[in-house]
DNA sequence: TCGCTTCCGCTACAAGTTCTAACTCTTCCT
DNA sequence: AGGAAGAGTTAGAACTTGTAGCGGAAGCGA
């Protein structure tokens, strides 16, 4: 019998059970935020009874884990797809703003305040890797040749563990940093709803930030 | 009888009831968050027993409301303490990372993930209107008396509606906006713990942001 | 095809949470 | 001093997360 796929009919049935219930619970986290989760409405909005889930998933920080996994994962591939299809900085930019827009609650998950007792495990301190090492090649190539050196910069030069793996110089660094925090800086405060009622359109915002950074 | 104060005594221990709880809710908050926020527990804490709270406050909602007010308050006249102690632009940006890195749940309560279903009352974003007029009244002196037209500040003049009740002209706006946006940005990830691991140290990047805006 | 084992979903339950209802008792005010 | 207002109590409803133990169905090996 060809056993070329190594999975059981179970471990099938299992990965797509865990699947459905994910999906339900980015539905529920787009609707009423990270805090709001409940298990039990999951259960029983796919018609199983509220204990049945923890055969999936041992408690609700494990399903809160595999969310942010796969939250960190979506972004790390969608930039590396960009950047792939030869996106330069400023393209990346607006790939990670659109990013963010099409799911608020995702990106605020990632990057906005932390759960409480909730603390990432390692991997996902990987796949944040793979983010920053997509955007500091990007960075890396959007620099002048000549950049002057920043105190920033120097401060990087010796501080650098961070990235020690990547060859950037430390301008790049800097650039890097200077550009996550920016972005970062207007993306979470329009998604947080401190821009409404304002009247100024948030992208123009964000253009001249990404402006500010790449003369 | 004298009756300078038109407090009665119920009032008095009303609202020394009050503050007593909003106290050991700021504790809670800064320990676990503010979505661990549980009246129970700060009855408890205070000897009473759980529903004997909802005689001062009608739900939990009201509660962080009032914790939010707080904290707007607490910010703003911060800030124009320090601005009538003769703070400049940066100056008023320091006395805004130490407030922030004080009680850095007190920040997130105000400038982080919102709460769900909570939506913020009238007079929070009159608080909020404060705060931006101090800090705008700053950029204005800070700004160079010919300063160049943006596309940010084109934009701005524009949809000023916001600001519409402040002389500040809008390259002004420009700089408040990049101001807010930038320092929310590099405080927003250091409260989180995005920069932890990495070894360089945030207050260096703040300041690069601050000189970068303050020419 | 038969039997064993594994694993799934269930109900019941414990320990929490917010919040309402109804009662007692103190305190204040007239 | 008497009546009204309000504080704190317990009981309880409707939730939540998470555990324990039960039946039954499904897959796996012989």
């Amino acid at each position: 019998m060809a056993k070329s796929d190594p999975t059981t009919p179970r471990e099938r049935y299992r990965t797509q059970v865990r699947a459905e219930v994910m999906e339900r619970a980015w539905e529920q986290i787009a609707t009423a935020g990270a805090s709001a989760l409940s298990l039990n409405a999951i259960a029983k909005h796919m018609g199983m009874s509220g204990p049945a889930l923890y055969r999936y998933f041992a408690n609700r920080d494990e399903l809160i884990t595999e969310l942010v996994r796969e939250a960190y994962r979506s972004l790390a591939d969608t930039l590396a797809a960009a950047a792939a299809d030869g996106a330069d900085l400023a393209g990346l930019a607006h790939v990670l703003r659109t990013w963010a827009l099409t799911d608020p609650q995702r990106y605020l998950l990632v990057y906005g305040t932390p759960i409480p007792g909730y603390q990432a495990p390692e991997d996902t301190t990987a796949i944040s890797q793979e983010i920053a090492t997509t955007l500091l090649d990007a960075c890396a190539a959007a620099l002048p040749p000549a950049a002057p050196a920043s105190p920033l910069g120097t401060h990087l030069a010796q501080h650098r563990a961070w990235a020690a793996d990547h060859p950037a110089p430390p301008e790049a660094l800097a650039l890097f940093l200077t550009l996550w925090t920016r972005l970062h800086g207007v993306l979470s405060l329009e998604l947080a709803g401190h821009f409404t009622g304002m009247q100024f359109d948030p992208e123009t915002l964000f253009d001249a930030e990404l402006a500010a950074l790449l003369p």
